[in-house]
DNA sequence: CTTGCTGCAAACAGTTTGCAGAACT
DNA sequence: AGTTCTGCAAACTGTTTGCAGCAAG
């Protein structure tokens, strides 16, 4: 499943006549092996501590193609930091954020992008991507 | 309308001990008189076009004033800027974003609502805040 | 007179960009 | 060889902060 995430990179970097390179590699598999909502100074510097020399920018720009290709989705938190999530093709789901201890949970809802459809044609738009992000307090948090 | 909100800030502003001040008046009058969604930089030069001397400093002070007094609700879109839409207590809208023309409508549903409350109690949370945002092409931009 | 508020500039954080050299194909 | 990619540092953007002077109570 992780291999046939690194083909499904692979050949959009084929068709976009990208070049297979040793950085893009290594971003690759340690953004494979991450949790969910990593920042990308988060993951920056994962990569750092077993590839020093690896840049800021790189990481950034690679994590661009990511999301291009469909690998990545890029998530915004209230905190000022891009996130990246595993994206796999359909299936998407939306977060409950606590505010407290910054623990994110996700959740999915057929019924609510149902009725997100439904609010988005009767406006005439058509749909490309949507978030919803619910703050609150976990049950831990609430002491 | 826009008296009671003046005054709504009065009674924050006195509960909380600020001062009166003349940029703060100036400042609220003229995010009364804007339309919703709009970002600190785009009232700033408001502002500055009529009251030059006014520094960016307190207008952003100013709105995270209003934000907690309960008048002005802080919104992100994907664009890395802060806006600022009017608030009024207990109401809450959702966004669908035109990603051709930058329109935002605003909508509500009390189904959608009501499942998120749903699924935040399911998951022991206390909603503090949600947000929910559908970006797409608006029937104009779809051709 | 005391303390909070303002304006300015400098500091900051996250991200992007320009460029010379390195590395793919 | 030709061109894309990388790393670095510098640039940029949006926002925050420190501070001296100003103004409200």
């Amino acid at each position: 499943m992780i291999l046939e995430k690194k083909k499904a990179f692979n050949s959009f970097a084929a068709e976009k006549g990208l070049r297979s390179t040793r950085q893009r590699d290594i971003i690759l598999d340690i953004f494979l092996s991450t949790h969910q909502h990593i920042s990308v100074e988060e993951l920056y510097l994962k990569i750092k501590s077993s590839n020093p020399g690896i840049g800021h920018a790189t990481v950034y720009r690679t994590l661009k193609l990511f999301a291009e290709s469909g690998l990545a989705r890029e998530i915004h938190l209230h905190d000022g930091q891009t996130r990246y999530e595993h994206a796999m093709e359909g299936e998407h789901h939306d977060h409950l954020v606590c505010t407290g201890c910054d623990t994110i949970i996700e959740f999915e809802d057929e019924t609510i992008e149902k009725l997100q459809r439904e609010i988005a044609s009767r406006h005439g738009f058509k749909i490309n991507n949507h978030k919803m992000e619910i703050y609150g307090l976990c049950s831990d948090c609430r002491k």
